[in-house]
DNA sequence: GTTAGCACTCGAAGAGCAAGAGTGCTAACA
DNA sequence: TGTTAGCACTCTTGCTCTTCGAGTGCTAAC
């Protein structure tokens, strides 16, 4: 048996319904659609059981309807990849209300955009930074704070700052420390975050006198790697709309996952050179999330600095919705990021 | 009808009972406990009465036992407060391991404190970055980005460090800025952020050719006031062990509310002199959070700056445990905040 | 003042039943 | 050969009824 034009439209249609409804999804319902040029509910019958024969439906019990395996939303979702999916105008206007653009630092933008998604999808939005594939360093400044405390700034290619304090013993003047972030300038400017660990060590070398700092920016640098504030989760509490997750041990176990970051990354990475990324339910790869899909997306400052929004939600997503959405959201986040990093 | 020592003692183990089980109390529960000196059933049910008219006890219906009235927790945790309550070495223990001592960033050190406590004690932690009352510039530094962006920091009397990304226009260059930043440190230090913006618009005039760049610095200043991540909440998943959540509008409510940046500011504002705020059920402030408890301390780094930690969940909170939690954790999180911050 | 005893109340849990939604199959139809 | 009407069958859902048990309040005895 094989699938042909019409058992595809019904199987849309079916799942286009039990994405309203999470309820599954009779041959009756789908006969009173008029997409489905008027056939009867037998028919509908007919094509359901080939359908469920093909492992695209699955039927709780005998005698209720129907609801999508994982491989319909594959197909679900690959049809809708193939397709054009603009952002219908009031989404756009909504999605611009919602989404701050007078906010400066990184991580603010970064927020409000997950605050935007996640509004207007009312599922749960993960955004992170942008990170470049590989980052230079452009210049280094130790500012003081304290006697024995100084802030590390570290301005990259992609005007992305890293920033760490780190404690000095000695008793250093402003200018001393102006002088060390001259010197650390010269120095490491152009190199890689992984060269400028060597660099420091044979610096260290060399400049005996001011060995303390040199070891407190290189721990910082070693353990800046992954920043904390790197990724952000907003709109959880939308999780909790769904029946699918009305049962409190399920929503915590995801909400868990949302907590833990090593977690939370391993889910967002996406494969980096398609646009999106589509993972449904066990696709998600891990036990927590196996009744949810994310969709993700890359968007890309320049070439070489990506980051990833996307979307967690029940496996019934609104995929024709969210990715219109993650698309638009991309678009402006990786403008809005541009303008406020170097120019070329 | 008055209380006395005895109805005291039954109230106490109520509560304690009910804190534990989430189910309505009876008499006969009460009456096999020690420590009420072998009453029988009949004896606890006469003063259960008792309690019931004099407000401290509710009863959901004729048959089932009774639970706590916010008037019987009032009096729970004010008793606590009067006695001394040691964290057991098992759970500081814990807490310890939980708490990540190196992080460097104050925002690092919020967020593992919050992880901390909701670790253990299986609430919803939320814990602000501390604040000074008055803060006051001590140095300020201009480092540059990108041609038309440059990284302000302000180096505040409590070390508290404030950035923010600023645009400027013109084509400075580092050293042009380290000038500026000299000429703003000498302007601006001592003064507190609202002297700060007067005399920016002051300096504005003097230093026609630097206008630009001041006005971004006061621009930066103006809504750098309330910090985007000073405010963290770890722990979000555990409000679904308990099962006055278990109903998914319930918890979505709550959630929602720690999701808002203002109202969960409001939640967490405290009664500055006491060490303890803890607010039950309505006394919340909020119809979200009528069913929740909300245990609260301030921390003190010196004398100006303050900081929040507090707890979230159910009002039959484990008050007993969370009080000295919170105690340990502000303790600890001030002495390591201290020890960073300036040395007096 | 305390307690044993007892009647009474009320919710929770289970059994039984009817209704309804949905299926699968067969036979007739175009 | 594909489509459809019809019908028996299956299961869930929601309802009522009943039972069970926990817990109370009251009274009378200790």
């Amino acid at each position: 048996m094989q699938m042909d034009e019409r058992k595809t439209r019904i199987l849309m249609a079916i799942i286009d319904d039990y994405i309203m409804t999470a309820m599954p999804v009779g041959s009756r319902t789908i006969s009173k659609r008029h997409e489905i040029g008027g056939l009867s509910s037998a028919t509908i019958r007919n094509e359901m059981s080939d359908l469920e024969e093909l492992g695209y439906l699955d039927q709780p019990h005998t005698s209720a309807g129907r609801i999508p395996s994982v491989k319909a939303y594959r197909l679900y979702v690959e049809n809708l990849l193939q397709g054009q999916n603009p952002l219908p105008a009031d989404e756009a206007r909504r999605l611009r209300v919602h989404f701050d653009r007078r906010a400066r630092q990184v991580e603010d933008v970064i927020a409000s955009a997950a605050q935007a998604i996640s509004d207007v999808t009312r599922y749960t939005a993960v955004v992170t930074t942008p990170r470049a594939q590989s980052v230079r360093v452009r210049r280094v400044q130790l500012v003081p704070v304290t006697e024995n405390a100084a802030l590390l700034v570290m301005v990259t290619d992609t005007g992305i700052i890293k920033d760490a304090l780190i404690h000095v013993d000695g008793q250093l003047t402003a200018d001393h420390l102006h002088e060390i972030s001259k010197m650390l300038t010269e120095q490491l400017a152009g190199l890689t975050m992984e060269e400028v660990r060597g660099k420091l060590a044979e610096i260290g070398e060399a400049f005996e006198a001011h060995r303390q700092v040199l070891r407190g920016v290189l721990e910082a640098v070693e353990q800046s790697s992954p920043g904390a504030k790197d990724i952000v989760v907003g709109g959880r509490s939308n999780l909790l709309h769904y029946p699918e997750y009305s049962d409190a041990e399920k929503a915590r176990a995801v909400l868990g996952v949302l907590e833990t970051r090593d977690k939370l990354l391993r889910l967002m990475q996406a494969a980096p050179k398609m646009a999106f990324t589509i993972r449904i339910g066990d696709e998600t790869g891990m036990p927590e999330t196996s009744e949810c899909s994310i969709v993700s997306m890359t968007y890309r400052i320049g070439d070489e600095t990506t980051g990833t929004i996307g979307v967690i939600g029940p496996t019934r997503m609104q995929y024709a919705r969210v990715i219109p959405v993650l698309d638009y959201m991309g678009k402006a986040l990786a403008e809005l990021l541009r303008d406020a990093g170097p120019q070329p």
